[in-house]
DNA sequence: GGTTATTTGTTCGTATGTATG
DNA sequence: GCATACATACGAACAAATAAC
């Protein structure tokens, strides 16, 4: 078994720094991460997900940019208290199947169809 | 309304060259393109989409390396006969499926969210 | 029959963004 | 912050197959 503690790379595609991103937005989602909740270092980061520094320190850059997150000098980086976090679970969840939506219609599925999918490959993850 | 002959780009996210070739598997799953067809020329569709036709270039060379197409200087770019088309439109709907159960499973949704999720959003797209 | 023009794929170099050290 | 390596996308010039004259 490995590791779960919420932090991961096994995403498919797409610049690192953004699936760190991503991440922290998801762990917001499903309440992994709270308002007020201490981000790990860059360097501690870096270390766990084997990646250079500066990749952790682009996507928390971002994420401030965002509203997200907020360093504070010699302390750390943390979750903003007025982090954006309400409903933010069921946003996410539709942008995902709209996404999904948009390829079984592409392949001439129907809902039934891309329902049935779905059920087939839950349990395999 | 836009126009809808199969070949398109608005897709989310990723390669150029790759969303090009994703349209061209997802063609021939559904029938939209058939063995011994005729693909446009690098040129041609290059200026449809407003890419550069290197892109398409390379979006065609990867569709040769899988063995689905293939190319006649001079002639144009052709579905190859052999090229494998029988339950394609599963495997690519279930490859589908099995991102959107990571994603909703990585945002602690059951498989009732998901598919509620799903439903409410199928109409909309 | 040979030459030209058009269409097509092929190949070179260049610029930008990402990841690394 | 800077230098290097890699992938992606772009641009222009090249070579082959075909049709028209």
């Amino acid at each position: 078994m490995t590791e779960h503690d919420g932090w991961s790379l096994d995403m498919s595609s797409g610049p690192i720094f953004e699936q760190i991103a991503k991440n922290v937005h998801q762990m917001l989602a499903r309440g992994a991460l709270t308002p007020g909740d201490k981000l790990p270092s860059a360097r501690e980061l870096a270390a766990r997900l084997s990646v250079n520094p500066n990749t952790i320190v682009h996507a928390y850059g971002q994420l401030e940019a965002d509203g997200v997150i907020e360093k504070r000098r010699g302390l750390g980086t943390f979750v903003r208290e007025d982090a954006p976090v309400t409903g933010m679970k069921h946003e996410m969840l539709h942008g995902a199947a709209s996404a999904y939506a948009e390829e079984s219609r592409q392949l001439d599925a129907s809902i039934q169809e891309a329902i049935a999918a779905l059920k087939e490959v839950w349990d395999a993850g």
